[in-house]
RNA sequence: GGGAUUGUAACUCAGUUGGCUAGAGUGCAGCAUUCACAUUGCUGAAGUCAGGGGUUCGAAUCCCUUCAAUCCCACCA
């Protein structure tokens, strides 16, 4: 087969990949009995497409599957997707009110039918997107967050939580978000700094501040901190008649440490339905406390004449009536404040007290190693004894930071699109509630009931996503059947036991809260084992200007699907691995994927000329051959090579790896070996040095090097199913390299004298020297010489640079020319021979510093020395003439 | 207010437990060219490792401090 001049990657990646696909590489083999190595895939939001953030994770997670797999390792990587609840549903309700439509005007059968459409459809798109950037997970055990195994697992797990009272039910302040109409979780709640008018008001003898005067209806209580020397007076418990923005109102006096002696006055009045703190405090001094705004962003009746009208309209309206009371002393207009808001939604956060569902993170009663834990000790315990490593390790101290400061975990919402809380309830003839917490609709009708209804609510997407790792391997035939109990599901699902704990987890630090946590707190309680044995985090991907990557900024976004059409999927992996090293945030810039298309086109044509000179009758055979020094330097370096490159792979160094590589094929391999062979051909071991090359390549770019593959070893398997093969070196090969580094000195000098000197026809005369004449076609060819030429006794230019001796002879009028710049050189010899020197002349270095390293030191300024020496002979001899 | 990270060439970044003359890619300058590759080759210029102090025989690396940037957590009624 004839190869192209360029590496057209569109032309190849779409058959590469049916090829794998075709041939099961991606398939995970539970009954092999290699070693395992398994993780799954976070999986991605269904909502859409994915972005460059996703290639990093994806090309993360791929390169260390096919390097597992390249290592002999039975290889389980898992994908799948998530409903992803909240974000799901605002995007469907964004579309309704395009439409002009609320979710209420369709109702909930055929709002999840709709949903459904669409997530299948972002799920087909994403799922050929991850195709094309040459991901290769386990295609036949493809999961869902929503599916029936899901369900089963979900309402296990709630049950078995119920059952241990770690799942309660109650009335608690929540963040409500009135557009979506539900609650949102701490984590999923941003704060963005907004400039408002903060209004002084007038109250009785008090003066209080306020943003919200909407929520001063229900006012009852006046707040003072009990160090306030300002109102001493005033006793707790005292009551005071104000008149108020409705007329007269009798308020208590509170006294309390929550408030702040130097904002405003002072002094404040509670509005515990509508804020945490406020919440707390009444909860403190058992006030009664009333709720004012509804939740649909409304002022309730105790508003008296706003009633009904949202908090936009109502607010300019209470303003200019307390103006008209005269009970506005001053406004400050350029307040600014911090505002919460739903991340998910955008909309505004309106605290709430409303009745929930909660996971209960301080009860201790959890099995963990023979001990009763709460949860928040067992998310505490694995990650302190290593039980799992987070990657890089400073993440733990934000994991910590976060776990110790973990309250309660509110995990029912008010939206339709996700698991169903698994709750039923009825009521019997005296209206007595009966609740029923099951993992399949209750049945029995007894007569005098009402009908069983499910709890309206559904659970946060987390909640689904906590067990990822272990409800993914759980057999779904098996899952069907209800007989069969939680246990043994567990252990009668192959995968699960295979597989289970996974061996590490690739994400993001953005989600180790939200996600990463929870993932250990709901699967060490379910199956008795952490989810994985190691977290790496990525950094996020920023855009050129140093920004996040965001929807709301569309020019910051690049779609890789774009990228891979111009310069391929390959390209875009390496040009996005290229800067990363773990929990640092990285920058997009489409020069690093030229670079790395570049690499592919370099060692595609490595190939086509390894192809051009070879004989088709002549077989690798794996014993790496070699002729001369050069092909025993080849060895040596393919062999650290391989050894460095696992190693860095080893510890996720993939930048490392990958530049190694790069430096290598390039440097080394292209520029010397490939050069040399032209003069000195070995077939064996330039086809046994490429299959070794490309293996190495092959987790990084899977396509080039698959490519290279079927034309060149087409008789073989393929590379993705390949296995790395130790390089075996003589020890004698050491010191061959060695010489090869020497003539490679002499060559680079040669060609710098003969660039700075501007010589050309040039002829290199040297003292008799075996290497020196071996390689003498391949001396006089890379350094551009006219003849090479073996004498007694040289004359012309002496080359310092190399063992050897030799000299070019060199017009010594093009030599003075550039005596300015050599003399520069020799100063720079004269300055780091005295640092040398000084350094040995230090009386504690001698004594104190490894004898390894002196030995070394003394040795580089023998030679800096003889360096200088030959210089400057080199310097005075033509300085005469 | 509490915490984390970052600051290295013009740009984007490597630099593993302190130890060769601090390295790449891109860009820049010069030269080359039918012979695998212009998505090329060769050669080169370019750095006060943010500033200051300390520990050490030795610091880009460890400690303290100042400055600058980014982010997270908690919050102001």
């Amino acid at each position: 087969m004839k190869l192209d001049k360029n590496y057209n990657a569109n032309q190849f990646e779409p058959l590469i990949y049916a090829l794998w696909e075709k041939n099961l590489v991606f398939k995970a083999k539970p009954e092999n009995k290699k070693e395992r190595f398994s993780m799954v895939m976070p999986p991605p939001n269904e909502t859409g497409t994915l972005g460059v953030h996703h290639v990093l994770f994806l090309t993360i997670q791929d390169i260390l599957a096919r390097y597992n797999r390249l290592n002999n390792r039975d290889v389980l990587w898992l994908p799948g997707t998530d409903h992803a609840a909240l974000a799901v549903n605002a995007l469907i309700e964004k579309q309704l009110s395009k439409e002009g439509l609320s979710k209420h005007d369709i109702g909930r059968q055929a709002f999840l039918e709709r949903t459904q459409e669409f997530v299948a459809n972002s799920r087909g798109n994403m799922l050929n997107q991850m195709r094309s950037i040459g991901a290769g997970p386990d295609w036949t055990r493809l999961r869902y967050t929503l599916e029936d195994t899901s369900v089963r697992v979900v309402n296990e797990t709630f049950l078995a939580m119920y059952q241990k009272e770690l799942i309660y039910r109650g009335d608690r302040i929540v963040n409500w978000d009135p557009v979506l109409e539900t609650t949102v979780s701490d984590d999923e709640v941003t704060y963005r700094e907004e400039q408002t008018t903060l209004y002084y008001l007038q109250l009785g003898p008090f003066e209080i501040t306020t943003v919200r005067p909407e929520t001063k209806f229900g006012d009852k209580y006046i707040v003072i901190n009990p160090k306030d020397q300002r109102y001493k007076d005033y006793k707790e418990g005292q009551e005071i008649e104000v008149d108020w923005i409705n007329g007269k109102t009798k308020l208590t006096i509170i006294k309390d440490e929550a408030v702040d002696l130097n904002f405003g006055s002072g002094v404040m009045t509670i509005t515990p339905w509508h804020s945490l703190i406020d919440y707390e405090i009444a909860k403190r001094h058992d006030l009664t406390y009333e709720q004012v705004i509804d939740f649909h962003g409304k002022l309730l009746p105790i508003a008296g004449e706003f009633a009904g009208e949202t908090i936009a309209q109502a607010r300019p309206k209470i303003i200019e009536k307390l103006r008209s009371k005269k009970l506005i002393i001053r406004e400050d207009k350029n307040y600014k404040h911090q505002v919460a808001i739903n991340s998910r939604s955008d909309a505004l956060i309106e605290p709430q007290i409303r009745l929930q569902w909660f996971v209960d993170v301080n009860k201790k009663v959890i099995d963990w190693h023979h001990q009763l834990l709460s949860f928040k000790e067992v998310l505490q315990t694995v990650v302190k004894d290593h039980e799992i490593d987070i990657i890089p390790k400073r993440f733990e101290k934000t994991y910590f930071n976060w776990v110790d400061n973990l309250r309660d975990w509110c995990i029912s919402r008010q939206i339709w699109w996700g698991h169903r809380i698994p709750v039923w309830y009825r009521t019997d003839m005296d209206q007595k509630q009966e609740i029923y917490v099951g993992l399949q609709p209750p049945i029995d009708d007894r007569e005098g009931y009402n009908e069983w209804q499910q709890d309206p609510d559904t659970l946060d997407t987390w909640f689904s996503s906590a067990l990822w790792t272990f409800s993914t391997l759980i057999d779904p035939a098996l899952a069907e059947n209800y007989q069969l109990d939680f246990r043994d599901l567990l252990n009668k699902s192959q995968d699960f036991i295979t597989y289970h704990p996974t061996s590490i987890l690739v994400t993001g630090w953005d989600i180790i809260f939200f996600w990463v946590a929870r993932m250990i707190l709901a699967t060490t309680f379910m199956t008795g084992q952490v989810p994985f044995k190691s977290v790496y985090l990525h950094g996020l991907v920023r855009s050129i200007d140093g920004k996040k990557m965001s929807k709301s900024r569309p020019e910051s976004l690049v779609d890789p699907l774009d990228v891979v059409k111009q310069y391929g999927a390959d390209a875009l992996r390496m040009g996005i691995i290229m800067g990363v090293s773990p929990g640092n945030d990285l920058v997009y810039s489409e020069e690093r994927v030229r670079s790395s298309r570049n690499f592919c086109n370099k060692l595609w044509n490595i190939s086509r000329f390894i192809e051009n000179v070879s004989d088709d009758t002549i077989r690798p055979d794996h014993q790496f051959k070699t002729n001369n020094l050069v092909d025993r330097w080849l060895v040596v370096r393919l062999s650290q090579v391989q050894t460095m490159v696992l190693d860095y792979l080893d510890h996720y160094r993939f930048a490392e790896a990958y530049d190694l590589i790069y430096k290598f094929v390039w440097n080394d391999y292209a520029d010397w070996y490939i050069e040399t062979a032209k003069l000195n051909l070995n077939q064996t071991l330039l086809k046994d040095s490429l299959r070794i090359i490309l293996k190495l390549v092959h987790p990084f770019m899977p396509f080039v090097s698959e490519s290279i593959w079927q034309v060149l070893f087409e008789n073989q398997d393929l590379l993705a199913q390949q296995v790395f093969e130790p390089i075996k070196i003589n020890q004698d090969y050491l010191s061959d390299a060695e010489q090869f580094n020497q003539v490679r000195s002499l060559i680079v000098e040669a060609r710098e004298v003969l660039q700075k000197t501007d010589s050309r026809g040039i002829t290199l005369y040297y003292k008799k020297s075996a290497v020196v004449s071996e390689l003498n076609p391949i001396i006089k060819r890379l350094a551009k010489l006219k003849d090479c030429i073996e004498v007694d006794d040289g004359e012309g230019w002496r080359l310092i640079n190399t063992k050897f001796d030799c000299w070019l002879d060199i017009d010594p009028a093009s030599i003075k020319k550039h005596l300015t710049s050599l003399k520069n050189q020799f100063d720079q010899y004269q300055q780091d021979i005295e640092k040398l020197q000084s350094r040995l002349d230090n009386v504690n270095y001698v004594s104190k510093a490894p004898k390894q390293l002196v030995d070394q030191t003394k040795l580089q300024l023998q030679e800096l020395s003889n360096k200088r020496e030959d210089l400057k002979q080199e310097i005075t001899r033509f300085s005469r003439n």
